[in-house]
DNA sequence: TCCCACAGGTTGTATATACAGGCTAGTGCA
DNA sequence: TGCACTAGCCTGTATATACAACCTGTGGGA
């Protein structure tokens, strides 16, 4: 016996996820209706409806009774999933982005890394930590950490060109995001990083994000108090909408 | 024809959230088990299970397979629901909690109000400003809209007692918020209440809560930029499992 | 040409039924 | 007394079936 089995309505959104992830299914496109699901896999109505619910339900899709369901355009629910990415925010503003990776290695979890991914200290872990620049001033300081297994080849991307919270975007569609945003002193070596002065504050917002119901990266970014207000809002799930 | 009827899961959960809602059911009490909805409201399993089911994903009961359903102890569940209310974090770090009421009023809802509300403009909100302080200093201004027929009482409440926050979740379980955290200016008025110099930056939270599927409530809540640092964190969701 | 009616596909909901698996309390045996 | 087993309730899942409501495209009638 295989331990206990993995149901078949989950097994079916596994399926779709996948097929999203791998670019096979693109948003707006139309997904596979509940009665062709039943002919294609076996299954009955009721189970390929549930599994059809539930991604619309977490934003996956889009069902419109009598039409069909489709894709989600993940630009519309961006205020939901927050997958915001720093170059675009930039852009938006009508500045430069450019990035600076300080470092780039697998490490071990320590216990504050474990305990927010959920995992065993010690673990393997993949770490960036890179400066991000607007018109080549520093704006933030993202230290981040990914589970191995969701995206081994996140440390051979080049993250002056792609900033990771978009490579990860594109490995498969975040589900969910936590933030705690705090102000507080930070050490030299960060300060130097971003160009501030002795006894500045620095805007935290510690970023844990999940995928397939599980925690995948988890990231601390931080922003020089004085220039914050320059560099307008960061958008935590509900800018747009605002 | 009563245009189109409500489904009877969605009653159900309806149900179920105004005992919880009313005190008649409190954390970790029992909910009706399928069978014992089964009975009682005459629906089939399968639609007590999916109002029981969707309830669990919302957060509001937990269910044990072998044992019952029980309503969610919202302590546990603060993380998720990000219900935390000002004087509680006050209270944890051993400060005293006071406030002062600036304003108490029924107002129509401006643009970005009813934009962020889902109404539409000019229609009544119910409206309270104030100001909190620790152990007598002014830590926070709390401009808040509520939609009056989710608490038509809300004015008459004395919230130098009971945080608008606090009771509007004694209404009711608050499902979701979304948060906007900035850095800016604020006006004279505002530096004023909170005894802030000129030039001050003043970090603002502008917060949406909502319930029953709808948003609810809506507040921009400014604290003083240099005395951030002191106040500790505050925390969209996540803040205790990091 | 324009508009209405309808057919057919799609989602949304509701029910009855079935079996698996988890948990607990209580029974009965050693 | 103490332990093992089981009956019974609970949730979790899967299926077949049914009907309602919605949308679109098509074809026929005015």
């Amino acid at each position: 016996m295989t331990s206990t089995s993995i149901p078949r309505y989950r097994q079916l959104k596994e399926l779709i996820i996948r097929r999203i992830s791998s670019g096979e299914l693109r948003p707006r496109d139309r997904v596979p209706s509940e009665n062709e699901l039943v002919d294609s896999t076996g299954v009955s109505r009721m189970t390929a409806n549930r599994a059809l619910r539930e991604l619309n339900d977490e934003g996956y899709v889009e069902r419109i009774a009598g039409v069909g369901t489709f894709v989600a355009d993940f630009k519309a629910a961006l205020h939901v999933l927050e997958v915001r990415n720093i170059a675009d925010e930039i852009a938006l503003r009508g500045g430069e982005h450019s990035a600076e990776v300080l470092q780039n290695e697998e490490t071990p979890a320590d216990a504050n890394a474990a305990a927010a991914l959920h995992i065993e200290t010690g673990t393997p872990l993949l770490h960036v930590r890179l400066v991000h620049f607007e018109n080549g001033t520093p704006i933030q300081l993202e230290d981040r950490y990914v589970v191995p297994d969701f995206a081994a080849e996140f440390l051979q991307q080049d993250f002056t060109v792609t900033t990771p919270s978009a490579y990860l975007s594109s490995v498969s569609p975040l589900q969910e995001a936590e933030h705690v945003v705090r102000a507080t002193l930070v050490d030299v070596a960060t300060r130097r990083s971003l160009d501030m002065k002795d006894g500045e504050p620095c805007l935290i917002v510690t970023r844990r994000t999940w995928a397939h119901g599980r925690p995948v990266t988890f990231a601390r970014l931080c922003h020089p108090g004085s220039r914050f207000e320059l560099s307008g809002h960061f958008a935590p799930p509900g800018a747009d909408a605002l």
